[in-house]
DNA sequence: ATGTGTGTTGAC
DNA sequence: TCAACACACATG
């Protein structure tokens, strides 16, 4: 069985594309494992038919798909193997990743940003992005975003890209100290996570980080300073994650119905690409000081610096 | 005037 | 679920 299941056209009917016209670099219609030969695909050439695609009156190219006894319109296109593409973008975002596809399937391909892509953005903005022919520069557009924390394979597994992006914090010295509480920045807290107005002790959270486990927060916001936090079972989330002061900490809810929240520590950020900083034509500060694999820490960990380079690091910040 | 996308139907 | 077909209507 072959799971990633590209169309096969059922062997009386499958045709050739037309001799005139390749479709496509990349071979349309591969025919994984099966028996039909080129001989039998080359019978009878009426149009190559795409899945999804319906001609139109003028020419071009309509492609659609069906869902819940309904047609999803994703545009029209001049060229036919673009409305299959259109197809198979919409199908892989509607149908999970072993959908039907006229061209080769992301699970095939070694990178799975387009998969992850897809799953950010709802169906409706998939189709959206079809019907504008924006989907391309909208992929590029992410992904140029995600090189900039892209880390050591950590993010190729799961889940972890799940749900639409609330809002992050670097987490202070304090967050991650002996105080056992979050500070949630308050223009994020009151947009993204409401506190109902009639709660004094505030509520018991549920957010889920990307290996499925769930972390119970009280968050509730204190008068004292005029914050709100995330208290009881944060210090635990702060050890189990080995949380340290300028780490990220992403909040993000599931794009569903189900309105579920999730919290993770964002990957450590990459080295700088600048290895030496240069005050006024001299060599003040190089990262070379740290170990190239290491992860590199705000804070206290900012004391294994060499004592002048982060006091001569604090005239660059101030400049 | 042009072309898109819906209404509809019948096959698979 | 799917595409063929006809055409209402959106668009400019």
């Amino acid at each position: 069985m072959d799971s990633t299941s590209t169309i096969e056209n059922s062997c009386s009917t499958s045709v050739a594309p037309p001799s005139t016209s390749i479709i496509s670099p990349a071979e349309p219609l591969s025919r994984l494992g099966s028996g039909i030969t080129e001989v039998e695909s080359a019978r009878k050439l009426p149009s190559l038919k795409f899945k999804g695609v319906v001609p139109q009156p003028n020419g071009r190219w309509g492609a659609q798909i069906y869902e819940k006894h309904k047609r999803v319109w994703l545009g029209t296109f001049n060229e036919e193997d673009e409305a299959g593409r259109a197809y198979d973008v919409a199908a892989q975002r509607f149908r999970g990743r072993d959908a039907l596809t006229n061209f080769k399937p992301l699970s095939e391909t070694e990178d799975n940003s387009e998969l992850s892509f897809l799953r950010s953005r709802s169906k409706a903005e998939i189709v959206d992005m079809l019907r504008k022919h924006t989907y391309a520069d909208e992929l590029s557009r992410r992904r140029s975003l995600e090189y900039c924390d892209e880390t050591e394979g950590n993010n190729n597994k799961k889940m972890g890209e799940e749900g639409e992006r609330l809002f992050e914090k670097a987490v202070t010295p304090s967050d991650v100290g002996k105080l056992n509480r979050l500070v949630i920045p308050k223009q994020h807290a009151e947009k993204y996570l409401p506190l109902p107005t009639t709660t004094s002790k505030g509520i018991l959270l549920n957010l889920e980080d990307k290996n499925g486990k769930v972390w119970r927060f009280r968050y509730s916001y204190w008068n004292s300073s005029q914050s709100y936090v995330l208290t009881k079972g944060w210090s635990r989330f702060v050890k189990e994650k080995g949380l340290r002061a300028g780490d990220v900490v992403s909040f993000r809810r599931s794009t569903g119905q189900d309105k579920r929240l999730y919290i993770d520590r964002n990957p450590p950020a990459q080295q700088p690409l600048v290895k030496t900083v240069r005050l006024f034509g001299v060599n003040i500060c190089s990262s070379n000081t740290v170990p190239p694999v290491g992860r590199k820490r705000m804070g206290e960990t900012d004391l294994f610096l060499p004592l002048e380079c982060s006091k001569k690091q604090r005239v660059i910040d101030a400049l």
